[in-house]
DNA sequence: ACAAAAGTGTTACGAATACACCCATGT
DNA sequence: ACATGGGTGTATTCGTAACACTTTTGT
């Protein structure tokens, strides 16, 4: 009988937060050796017969003190294997992306681009996974529902755009590629002008299904 | 402690048969219990501290009985955590597939088109890794280069893209992609005809780097 | 000569981008 | 009125697909 490798899940726990204008990730502390008090991605112990989007919920309410109702989707981006990424023994980090709909908790929120060095290789981690969340913008339905919540304005989309991908579109071309989403409607309402005035953009929302 | 979830690695290792023109997945019957006897994607449990990578060889060599040099090029595909996809008990399936240069071993080797039905959920997995697989070509450059080898013809391409993508393109228009991919170059010589006879193809190689 | 198959050049189409101009709001 | 910023319409660009025509082989 062999050894049996542990696996970890970890997560990108992404939220967008309309005031700050940005695409924030949480991490939090750790709370046990090694890297204790150090910043890291939150995760799990994967257990026997759990499914890996339980255990990113696992990960967010145990890690991050978020409720786990706050999720609002997951999925996979990739594995990483190297033998010596944990201290402790070889260790398999699943990486997943997680939507989350609230703020606060035990967290750190820090915007995606300038998130502070953290344990692990979850630097290295996060490096790898950015473009695979910026490419799902906008093409994969179920995350970008999850980030940008039910019903979002043209503004924010940009906004959560220009976080991601590093530049900002012309709104123009942007409602453009939303209107090609399935599932996604530009309602008739307008939201509310910015601060410093200009036109209310328009409100859209996915479809109830 | 948790209890820890047993990681599998399943192959998808690949062939590109010229004198089949087709592209060819290695199966081979399960040696033991559960579905003795079926045919099944070549896979082996992870070891501790294993490298995916050397995991998917230890499965090509073991399972499919080809000497380790056979296999080219690895890469990932996904990951399947059905608690329910193997009777013994949850557990964790990761995808990878592999580019062999050799066919013989002591395997049943099945063109894409017409896989036959496998063990556990590995129809599933070949179901959901074939538009994966259709992505990579002409794209993932190790992929390509792994399938095609160092040194193939125009006509070869033909038929490995009609293979993966279900349609064949002009000869024409894949030169072109073709000639846009980094480390591909045209060389001066050209193929024998085919049987059937027609123009000889040109040849393409990968730069040694 | 004819058929078969690859290659060349050109055209057509569509998606993504860019930008000039218009519209709605706050100050 | 003016500044701010989203929206509309249109032009440009670029990659892909399509296809007529040419080239090189086997029979």
């Amino acid at each position: 009988m062999i050894d049996l490798t542990p696996v970890s899940v970890d997560v990108l726990a992404l939220r967008f937060d309309p005031d700050e204008r940005a695409v924030l990730i949480g991490v939090a502390p750790r709370a046990a050796e090694p890297f204790l008090g150090e910043q890291a991605l939150p995760g799990v112990l994967l257990g026997k017969g759990e499914r890996l989007r339980d255990a990113a919920v696992r990960a967010v309410s145990s890690k991050l003190g978020l409720p786990a109702g706050a999720v609002t989707a997951t999925g996979q981006l990739a594995t990483f294997d190297e033998p010596s990424r944990d201290p402790r023994g070889p260790t398999l980090s699943i990486a997943l992306w997680a939507t989350l709909s609230t703020g606060g908790g035990d967290v750190r929120w820090s915007p995606l681009a300038s998130v502070p060095p953290l344990a692990f290789d979850h630097d290295r981690i996060v490096a790898a996974c950015r473009p695979m969340l910026a490419d799902k913008l906008w093409r994969d339905v179920a995350f970008s529902a999850g980030l940008m919540g039910r019903e979002f304005t043209t503004a924010q989309a940009l906004d959560v755009t220009e976080a991601l991908t590093g530049d900002r579109p012309y709104p123009a071309n942007l409602g453009r590629s939303m209107e090609r989403l399935p599932g996604l409607r530009r309602t008739a309402e307008h939201a509310a002008a910015l601060p410093k005035g200009g036109r209310p953009p328009s409100m859209w929302r996915w479809e109830d299904s």
